[in-house]
DNA sequence: AATTTAATATGATATCTGTCATGTTTTATT
DNA sequence: AATAAAACATGACAGATATCATATTAAATT
């Protein structure tokens, strides 16, 4: 099993601001473990005793909405911590994890993580920071749902995850989902994400290879308005 | 003016961490402000020197969207910090905020404030679950924003102004806002605002005294889908 | 390979919401 | 008090989106 001090994944996240000492103590009882695709890492509501790091794939925070609907609030990818704010706020989960990709984390009690929030403020502030970030993105997040049309929101939905995840040799995007997923991220119905993605393709703003979409004019999903 | 120490309102916010020597120091740098209604207290963009304490009234968190709307974000009480996040990310704001009444804020400058944070871990510890709150406060939103009716958004901000923010003796609720404010709240257009609350005026489940608004079936709203 | 199941696609329609127009009431200003 | 300006209200209509129905295609299972 590898060890967290020579890992290279905490590089990219607030974990890099732990101590040799720190890291060595947390590579002692932190477990390995490998999620597979769709797999659901925590529930909504689910007590965390832990946090995840994400060594390689994606998963997607999601929760369930009163109508029936799962609405896709965020989305970790490799090199990020998974669990940090129930962690904090010491309450059950609000959201449900679940993999889109196979994954591989590893997890930190929290017994471990929680005692060097309090004696490493280095690591107690890139936290701070982290979710200082976060919290700029919800507001994003909230103004662009309140006032932005289905069309929009899909369009930079699909530069985002291209911007944000990248992208495969061919062009596609590499994160691979379903339209109900983009429909769960945009807030819309299915049938409205499957639409407004057909008519992209035809307006030659995407196109598909299989069930993978490719980006063609990425300037032009820009402007939509 | 008043000492930091002796101040009650830090009881509410994370400044309840600092020790009796910090909150000192604090109050020998502070200034106290008062802001009147309608009042820009910082913009979208601005780079904040320090935060606020809101010792009396209330004030808007909002962002311009696109198409020239001001969508809010969240407000701010009596008791609350303003200008966090900013702090922490050592980044421009990317809100604006703006008093709904006349206001009265303490502004203790960020070189204070900041050193505080990385010496006192239990001062840290409250910020961090401040805002690990928020975070899940956005959430909610987010989901409201992509999953609920005009209708049930209105509805719920008028619940959640009355649970937070109270309501005047009359039962009025004590934070007055224009109808383009509920309207930037919820993510509409002023007029369907307009209609939405004349039509739970009609359907008996708010009356209006003046331009204060009354819940007169708080049930009866929460219960709207 | 055949069958079942799930995902994608598209049409028809109803509903919701935004926009524009216009009128009324309230508030601010002279 | 008179006037101007802002806020509130409501109708008419158009456009966006959800819902329901039904194909079609792709993926999973037997």
């Amino acid at each position: 099993m590898g060890k967290c001090e020579q890992c290279i994944i905490k590089q990219f996240n607030s974990l890099k601001a732990l101590t040799k000492d720190e890291l060595v103590r947390i590579s002692g009882c932190k477990t390995s473990r490998t999620i597979k695709k769709g797999e659901v890492i925590f529930e909504e509501g689910e007590t965390l005793n832990g946090v995840y790091c994400v060594k390689d794939g994606i998963c997607k925070l999601s929760k369930l909405s009163e109508n029936g609907k799962d609405q896709i609030v965020k989305m970790v990818v490799k090199g990020q911590l998974l669990g940090q704010r129930s962690l904090i706020s010491e309450e059950a989960s609000n959201l449900q994890a679940t993999a889109l990709n196979d994954m591989e984390v590893c997890y930190i009690p929290k017994s471990e993580i929680f005692a060097d929030l309090q004696k490493n403020s280095k690591f107690s502030m890139e936290v701070l920071k982290d979710m200082a970030h976060d919290l700029r993105d919800s507001d994003d997040i909230i103004v662009n749902m309140a006032q932005k049309s289905v069309r929009q929101r899909l369009a930079e939905t699909l530069v985002y995850i291209s911007d944000s995840f990248g992208t495969n040799p061919d062009g596609t995007l590499s994160v691979l989902l379903s339209r109900e997923d983009y429909a769960n991220i945009v807030g819309t119905a299915t049938e409205s994400a499957i639409r407004v993605l057909s008519q992209f393709k035809k307006e030659g703003l995407i196109s598909t290879v299989g069930k993978y979409i490719k980006i063609e004019n990425s300037a032009g999903l820009k402007r939509i308005e």
